[in-house]
DNA sequence: CGCTTATGAGAAAACGCTTTCTCGGTAGTG
DNA sequence: CACTACCGAGAAAGCGTTTTCTCATAAGCG
């Protein structure tokens, strides 16, 4: 109090946009707005004295930096973008909540872009999103190779998941759906299925080619199962208006593109009064949290899909503080889960019903 | 061509920061930043020959403005933040969809929040969010009255999901969870149920306070009617362990707080043999997807969720355009959705088993 | 006691953009 | 032909911070 100088005014104007500011602060507080700037980030070449006359000043004004002029300065918003295909698939939620949950532990915010399946959107989503943000995440991303080849080196910090590139420094994440659905199809022939059907997902969905390939590696190695390609989706309709091609198909043994398509088909054939798995056997994927409550219980592969998130924002911290990461990327193993909506193949069916 | 004084330089040296900025591209255009800036924000002040030159340098230089540059010059992020007590809830995945869908629409992103049921961080998540956003929705606050009422006004342009304040300019979205609960209890006991149970939710959950309220409502409606009330909460696990508790209670019809805790209670139920709805109906809130594809489908009060994300943005940007609103918030009545998994009482139950 | 070296705080530049202000130049009008 | 009006583009001032630079003051040392 021996200056007696600051604090003059008894009422604080407000800067021109009505909020208060550091040159609110500093007027209070009677010194320069560099003074306010270095208290509030712990700077300890400040006077004690001057620092806690500053303090009081903030807290009095309740005083709170303005991101955007400190991200302009500092030149990073704590903030990562993550552009996902379809904000209503659980798998893609789940990532989400991982990596904010990961992300918000270490003071990142999260930024999300939802690209509704178009994926011509994708590449404008993701540069956007980029320019906004520290880093991103693309999260299965439709996009040809090509184009994603193009617009990843403008991505940078990035992190894939469930893609890869051939460009440096950008980790990938994927889950080996070729391996799951092969313990899938095993599990089947194994329950004494012949007869197998895949209820495909998205065509541009690269989740769904690692399945085809894996596919076509179990068909090489089973030459006397029949494995039958549908056409499908990845949700709960595409499986349940896939009954009749299911049926028709005569194969006891469904493997369904993911659970939502899973639970579709199962809730059709249940209308339908065919037993599952009685009279067919229906695995899905992924093992989304409802995979263990529907009747019969499904069985699938389980993919740690949390973690995956998690481990997104592992990667993007690493890759942000410029870290050497040992292992840019990894790979996921699904888990088999088996449950009650396989078992043992009944008698063959034919081709033809009804 | 004609002054032939621009672009002297082949190379383009790069701004401090590495990334192209509009002074590259004024250089590059032989102009000053201001008409670069005049350019991309498409000023029809601008000579449409010296235009074009602006527009083929940036496009050369793949120049993108800085965002960040831009919202500190303009006020505006262009983004508005969400909060949610859990992002692993299919409620809030859902309004969060259709907030993020509705938003993009308009060109605007968001910014998600997850508090993870910690209602002593919402206050301080919310007003970081707001901070860096144009706008805040908050949803279903766990807070207690007192405190939102604090923080509201630091926080507009605000929208509330499910949850009400005094202070002006705060449109609230809210569910009308009273009547929908009394609308369930009417259907089992129009059912001949005459002994109900309600599995409760979080306590700090405003929604769960409200079906409280509608439940005395009912009581006091129907004094014939028994109404039991157990402890429970908002998720699969909470309904699967409850079966002990719902099968002590002795009540043939049971209110599930949500669709959630009615899938794991139906799972838990199946487990003991115990039959729905030939031995206990259930019914549960929301309607969420799952809720048909479940076996029994579930009886359930249907909430237009999504469209109530879409909701709260139109009132958000009536906000942020400082539009007149006629109609600040609004009241979501649940429409009933019967199932299979409720139906006649059977013989009345008595209140211990086993 | 005078010179050099810390120390601490203000002035100013920087971050990248938008927008007001200013002014040279051209066209239009009496 | 002179004077005004207008138009288009550059200069410069913001937006709200952080941080470097600079300088006054005090302390340390011979």
């Amino acid at each position: 109090m021996a200056r007696g100088t600051y604090e003059r005014q008894a009422m604080v104007r407000r800067s021109a946009t009505g909020r208060i500011g550091i040159a609110e602060v500093a007027v209070k507080a009677g010194v320069s707005h560099a003074t306010v700037s270095r208290v509030m980030n712990g700077n300890f070449t400040v006077d004690p004295e001057i620092a806690a006359r500053v303090r009081a000043a903030a807290a009095e004004l309740k005083y709170q930096p303005n991101p955007v002029g400190r991200s302009l300065a500092l030149g990073k918003t704590d903030t990562i973008g993550i552009v996902v295909p379809d904000l209503a698939n659980p798998t893609f939620q789940a990532i989400l909540r991982g990596l904010s949950r990961a992300a918000a532990q270490d003071g990142y915010r999260v930024l999300i872009a939802d690209s509704f399946e178009v994926s011509s959107e994708e590449a404008i989503l993701a540069g956007e999103a980029r320019r906004r943000c520290d880093g991103l995440v693309l999260c299965a991303p439709r996009m040809s190779d090509a184009e994603l080849e193009e617009i990843v080196p403008s991505l940078h910090p990035l992190v894939l998941i469930n893609r890869t590139t051939t460009a440096a420094d950008v980790p990938s994440l994927v889950v080996d759906y070729g391996q799951g659905v092969q313990d899938l199809a095993g599990h089947l022939v194994d329950l004494g299925h012949t007869r197998l059907a895949f209820l495909a997902g998205p065509p541009r969905s690269a989740s769904n080619g690692l399945r085809l390939q894996g596919l076509e590696a179990f068909k090489a190695d089973h030459p006397q199962v029949e494995v039958l390609m549908l056409e499908g989706g990845s949700d709960f309709d595409t499986g349940h208006e896939a009954v009749d091609a299911v049926l028709d198909s005569g194969a006891t043994g469904i493997l369904a593109f993911n659970d939502l398509v899973a639970m579709g088909l199962m809730s059709g054939l249940h209308e339908r009064g065919v037993d599952v798995p009685g009279d067919i056997s229906v695995t899905g994927f992924d093992d989304i949290p409802f995979a263990r409550y529907t009747t019969p219980a499904l069985t699938t592969a389980a993919v740690p899909i949390t973690e995956l998130g998690q481990q997104a924002w592992e990667q993007m911290r690493a890759l942000i503080r410029k870290e050497e990461n040992d292992a840019p990327g990894s790979r996921y193993q699904p888990r088999l889960e088996i449950r009650a909506s396989s078992g043992p193949a009944k008698a063959p069916r034919t081709a033809t019903h009804g």
